[in-house]
DNA sequence: AGGTTTCATGAAACCGGTTTCAAGCAAACG
DNA sequence: CGTTTGCTTGAAACCGGTTTCATGAAACCT
């Protein structure tokens, strides 16, 4: 027995199972196969006693080498710190240990760079399948991937690559939003976003708003991107005269977060003067004024339904290229009472 | 060429590199495995340019077998949806990078049967080290892998484990806010923790604000867990008499939010009535009433430490089991103010 | 009884790399 | 000019499994 800090004692071995249950590694490799019903039941008990006794574990690396089915599923996320992102991460992972499969995510800090780094290496591991959230500049990479597993985007199109998407209907979330600040009475509207840089779902989400508001006669509304000049500009639409009360929808979480924080900075009393609609949940949005109202997103589902979509394509699954949306669910809360 | 949703198309092995090169695969391994030395110039050419062709890329599995190193860290969660565990993560996965490591993140969601299972997945994928960060329960099995790799703990101890471990001062936190709160003149404390369970952190937390209270005259202190009765114990504790000016200090992230959302139940006007501050800085402290008042945590550090640590045993360091503690920074804000 | 199936099993090839070992060859030496 | 040395290189064994294929024994059939 070694003791602590003396690691790399090597691990048993199929051939060392086989010995001491007197049988080839062939039938070793039946047994933790699955292949159980092809052995004689006292080779099985032989062998069973066998691991028992030596604590066996087979190595998941070599049997991926000559199998192809490493059981492993490779998942991209463009930031980690985004809390929508973990919790995708976490339906995925929920729904990989469900069907035996182990998750290596890779984060790339919104870097192109390390983007293709964590490519690479998620190829190198033979991973079985991709699960991809991220900016997707150089589409050529990704899509070489794709020519040797099945991948699953996740709330962000990548142009020109045809793929499975899982993600929000941002249309109809538009919709909603729109909608319950315009029954609130709400009239004069600023869309918050993070800066596009590409992003589908932040672009589909101010498009989507320009085309509700062209068709709504009653509101006004423009967009803003957080950034550099996102004080000013939030400053002086505070100022402007407008058609009616004003409200703010951040169009993510992060913009959320921003948008908040920028009012408070301006003196803004959060919510009297102005209201707020966010889409995303997030577990602080009922702490900070009178509540932020929300526009919660599966994405527990979402995570589970990409995993699920990928390993339909695991299984052969050829139909042309999916995309599944989900809808936002409305949390109404303090942020949208006019007045306070 | 592969049409998309087409995959398994073979990937291009050492074997057909060294023969479109004219070599070895003895050879086209050197090149790769950056014995680029041993190969004469001519030789090297014709290897690259031949991985330059065929798109080479080594099959990170297959080189683990032989090699042993599978450049593969594995890294144990007990609550992804932490953003300390997050941020922590970030830093590993940052170190990680840097070192030309992967990481495989597994999430236990606090549950047992989950850690054994993905204890197991991570040794049979051969991961180089474990990082952990979790209940340690049945530490059995910890130890047993611990035997075969090296190991380093995150934030909580495992009882009977000597392991590196790499984690806050809670002792010097716990003081540091004592101290702020004690010159701010509140009298009356109390601490909020998540059930112990074991974790040593909040046990360690727990323990240090009694010690400490013990030894100031001026302070009295009581502590408390979230959980069903928090609500009730929570208003009788605002109810009660005290010797002045009354604070919450609770013992991590998850503990602020549960602690903030029951002090606007009871429609407590926020830290005007009472104080508050929280160990762990989450971005949207600063949001809540006049802001949270934090003692932050260098989880990027912690993270970074923790993979460096890991590394140095990797490369054979064989002293005894360190133990890293890391300083909280205190940020002051709107909740230590007293009377608003 | 003889012949055909079926079943359980092991030997050996294989997966995609690494590593050992020995051989080939040119330069350097005496 | 014969040897020694040093540098390149490839053949083959190996890592820990899986899988194919052949074989021997038992069961089944006329």
């Amino acid at each position: 027995m070694n003791g602590p800090s003396l690691p790399a004692r090597s691990r048993v071995t199929i051939s060392q199972v086989a010995e001491a249950a007197g049988v080839s590694k062939a039938s070793v490799s039946r047994y933790i196969g699955g292949d159980r019903q092809l052995l004689a039941d006292a080779t099985a008990l032989r062998i069973e006693q066998a691991i028992e006794r030596l604590d066996y574990r087979p190595n998941q690396m070599a049997r991926g080498l000559k199998r192809g089915r490493t059981r492993l599923i490779g998942m991209l996320l463009a930031d980690i710190l985004n809390p929508y992102s973990v919790a995708v991460m976490h339906g995925v992972e929920t729904a990989c240990r469900q069907h035996g499969y182990s998750l290596v995510v890779c984060n790339t800090d919104r870097d192109t760079e390390q983007e293709i780094h964590h490519l690479a290496a998620l190829r190198s591991y033979n991973v079985e399948g991709l699960i991809v959230n991220t900016l997707g500049h150089h589409a050529g990479e990704l899509q070489s991937l794709h020519s040797e597993l099945p991948m699953v985007l996740v709330d962000r199109k990548v142009e020109a690559l045809e793929v499975d998407l899982v993600g929000l209907d941002n249309r109809d979330a538009v919709r909603q939003a729109l909608d319950h600040l315009q029954q609130r009475g709400y009239r004069d509207l600023l869309l918050v976003s993070e800066p596009l840089d590409g992003t589908s779902s932040r672009q589909e989400r101010v498009e989507a708003f320009k085309a509700e508001i062209a068709r709504r006669p009653l509101l006004k509304g423009q967009a803003l991107q957080t950034g550099d000049a996102f004080g000013a500009a939030l400053r002086d639409f505070l100022a402007a005269p407008g058609p009616g009360p004003k409200a703010l929808f951040a169009a993510n979480g992060v913009a959320a977060l921003a948008a908040t924080r920028q009012l408070r900075e301006l003196g803004c009393r959060l919510f009297e003067e102005i209201g707020l609609i966010a889409l995303d949940d997030l577990d602080w949005y009922p702490l900070v004024g009178s509540g932020i109202t929300a526009l919660a997103q599966p994405t527990e589902r979402i995570g589970t339904a990409a995993l699920e979509c990928l390993l339909g394509r695991l299984q052969g699954d050829r139909e042309p290229p999916r995309q599944v949306d989900f809808k936002a669910r409305l949390i109404v809360r303090g942020s949208t009472h006019p007045r306070g």
